[in-house]
DNA sequence: AAGTAAATGCAACAATGTTGCGTTTAAGAT
DNA sequence: ATCTTAAACGCAACATTGTTGCATTTACTT
């Protein structure tokens, strides 16, 4: 579908700024910090990048997740996403080397049973280590800077 | 052992307020949030608190991990513990509705195989829900403002 | 008891996120 | 096509969380 009628359908106004980062959510499946935003898109105010996450998660478009320096971060929710909680039903892998974080859309959160009076909502699964790039660049050793395309 | 002689273990000197961090966090099992214990001790400077946290954290004398709102808590290390990456053996539970969080010292974290060329390190394991005390306060309609003694 | 490195307290700063408000704009109605 | 208006934006100001520099104090060694 269009990404300008799925922010629509969502009751929100398809601004440039909000097509934009829709637009490269969607196409990267990645977990973007805002400093990752914001340096790709260096013409989009800060505050209204804050506003434009915040209404994208509030319409269940995208899900927020935090990696393993407790950081903040959006990606984009599956076409099958059952809402707001849609994090909560896949895994993510943080890289320690280059620090992007993915969205293992194809791996569920595991059944954990615990002991005690605890009564289970959900989880939250943060894998770490490092990605398929830094693996191939660290036994090449060149460096790891640079933030490409990737579907998971 | 002495917790005095703990500290000195790892090469800092027991403080008073170090002594009184390290005795709570001992004490109850849980997973502080700097709020948390700036509220218990309220002579304790806030800086002083952070530098006390990073220095038991560097000493292996407690692990940090993020609850689901990704605020930054602390907790004993346990006396098996590995050094400073003890917070990777076992789950954490953070309860919905009292915010507290308790570290599932008897549950290990689950093994999982993810495709793709990852090179898995390590995980976190962050279960959400709500705890042994609020759910019977639920059922009681009694009010969950209180922090208490818990062991897990 | 004295000496010294470590720890503390305070102020200033930095990073991250929020709020208020006047201006601009997207999208539906005319 | 133009008008209308609620929504979104841009900017400044503020809030929260965490860090750094430095003068003073204190825990531990001798
Ligand atoms: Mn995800
Ligand atoms: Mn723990
Ligand atoms: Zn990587
Ligand atoms: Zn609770």
């Amino acid at each position: 579908m269009d990404i300008v009628q799925q922010i629509r359908d969502k009751g929100l106004k398809a601004t440039p700024a909000r097509q934009l980062v829709y637009a490269e959510l969607t196409r990267s499946h990645m977990a973007y910090s805002h400093a990752e935003l914001e340096a790709l898109f260096l013409d989009i105010d800060r505050v209204t990048l804050y506003r434009i996450l915040k209404d994208f998660e509030d319409a269940g478009l995208v899900h927020k997740v935090f990696d393993t320096q407790g950081s903040t971060r959006f990606a984009i929710c599956h076409h099958t996403c059952p809402g707001k909680h849609h994090a909560e039903n896949h895994v993510h892998f943080n890289c320690n080397d280059c620090g992007r974080m993915f969205c293992l859309q194809a791996v569920q959160t595991p059944e954990i049973n615990i002991p005690g009076g605890f009564r289970v909502a959900g989880m939250h699964t943060l894998i770490y280590g490092s990605c398929e790039k830094c693996n191939q660049l660290t036994d090449k050793n060149e460096p790891t800077d640079k933030i490409q395309e990737v579907i998971v």
